[in-house]
DNA sequence: TGTTTAATTTAACTTTAAGTTAATATATCA
DNA sequence: TGATATATTAACTTAAAGTTAAATTAAACA
């Protein structure tokens, strides 16, 4: 993989020469502007995968950059991340509004930076095609809206009948072995009884029927679509 | 919501054919044109949110298309998405120069041509939230004028309540995770406790009624229309 | 600049719902 | 049939959220 280009903008030198140095020693290109102006001009010919701007700039502050880049589509994929010194009282909401995807308070602290710019560069080139919701037989199961739409009727499951739910809706067809289950819905640190997850089969079957979820005795589960 | 216009564009109409199956199978409504100048014309009677556009085609080509529509402001949100054979790699330069969103390669695939289609979709329809004021249910939020209209009736919230409301509404029917919710309206480095969040969420109830604002137990909050 | 007011947070406590267990019943398969 | 796995229930435990009042912090104002 190529290295990530970041785009710095700040007005002050010593800021873009921290942030600079930073992510450069951890395999990132970094380009610098001086305001908003310049940022958007650098912006178009380098196509940084992610922004780091100040908020406060002189000529053209960070917002109305973040706003103008938002309306390209060239820019719909980059990361925008705002610098905000502690003190500025503002509304995180103006910088989410105007489509910022996180911020880091000055002083900069190296090691809060690097894990940041890390985990949504990480994100960004996870492929996130299997989004929205799961449409299985009488199921439609939207883990974004939290609920289950089944026969035109709609569900609002307790957290782990929905897990439960859509980890067999989502390998509809195929076994999931109840290690398996048990791994997903629990976790590997949680400790519950083997019939913990008997019970919560038979939740769903009380709610959606006993058609759905078949029993594959000495394995685990499946869900069937009819 | 109504159905999003899409217009297909190929000089093929087994193509036209395959495309307009698989997105009118999904809730789409199609249009067709077999060259971008009768895409152009099409196009400014339906206004389409999305074009998918072949790139080579008689008469006039896809990128020429896409730049004639780049220019005209009433396409500034319409998302132009090309069509390329694998073999033609170096049109991608050229398209993305011309303005597209995306691309997919020939021979379509059924499931990634659609999960493109809906993701680009998607976005298109959360950005334009960013705009004006949200209007919901009974409510009209303006984060401009940090103030709420309900029922007819202005109501001036402090911050974090205003905040709060803000990020439920904007994400209306969606579940809010109390971390994200945590995160948008405390910012990530600030620590407070975890009933803080519930406190502010009955100051919300206290104003609006208890229906607006449903617990999804274990993982956070969404905002209900009615 | 101190004073007052409002906003925000905390802490203690209550309520509600979810999740688990364990005992018993039932089903399945060799 | 008999051994073994799963189903079912109800009782119980734990976790999460709701509520209130008091304490803290920030904002407004004279």
């Amino acid at each position: 993989m190529t290295k990530s280009k970041i785009l710095l903008v700040d007005d002050e030198p010593d800021v873009l020469e921290i942030l600079s140095y930073n992510l450069e020693n951890n395999g990132y290109k970094t380009f610098k502007a001086k305001d908003g102006k310049e940022a958007i001009e650098k912006a178009i010919k380098i196509l940084p995968e992610l922004i780091i701007m100040d908020v406060m700039m002189p000529n053209m502050d960070g917002i109305e950059a973040c706003e103008i880049l938002r309306k390209d589509p060239k820019f719909k994929n980059t990361i925008i991340m705002f610098l905000t010194a502690r003190a500025e009282e503002y509304s995180h909401i103006a910088a989410f509004q105007a489509g910022a995807d996180d911020y880091v308070t000055k002083p900069i602290k190296p090691k809060i930076l690097l894990s940041k710019v890390n985990a949504l560069l990480r994100r960004l080139n996870q492929d996130n095609i299997s989004e929205g919701p799961i449409e299985i037989g009488n199921f439609v199961i939207d883990a974004e809206k939290y609920n289950v739409l089944f026969n035109g009727k709609y569900f609002v499951l307790p957290r782990k009948e929905f897990e439960l739910l859509f980890l067999l809706a989502s390998k509809a067809d195929k076994v999931v072995k109840r290690e398996m289950i048990m791994e997903r819905v629990w976790g590997s640190e949680v400790i519950v009884g083997e019939r913990t997850i008997d019970v919560h089969i038979r939740k769903l079957r009380e709610k959606f029927g006993d058609n759905y979820f078949k029993t594959i005795k000495g394995v685990g589960y499946k869900f069937a679509k009819s």
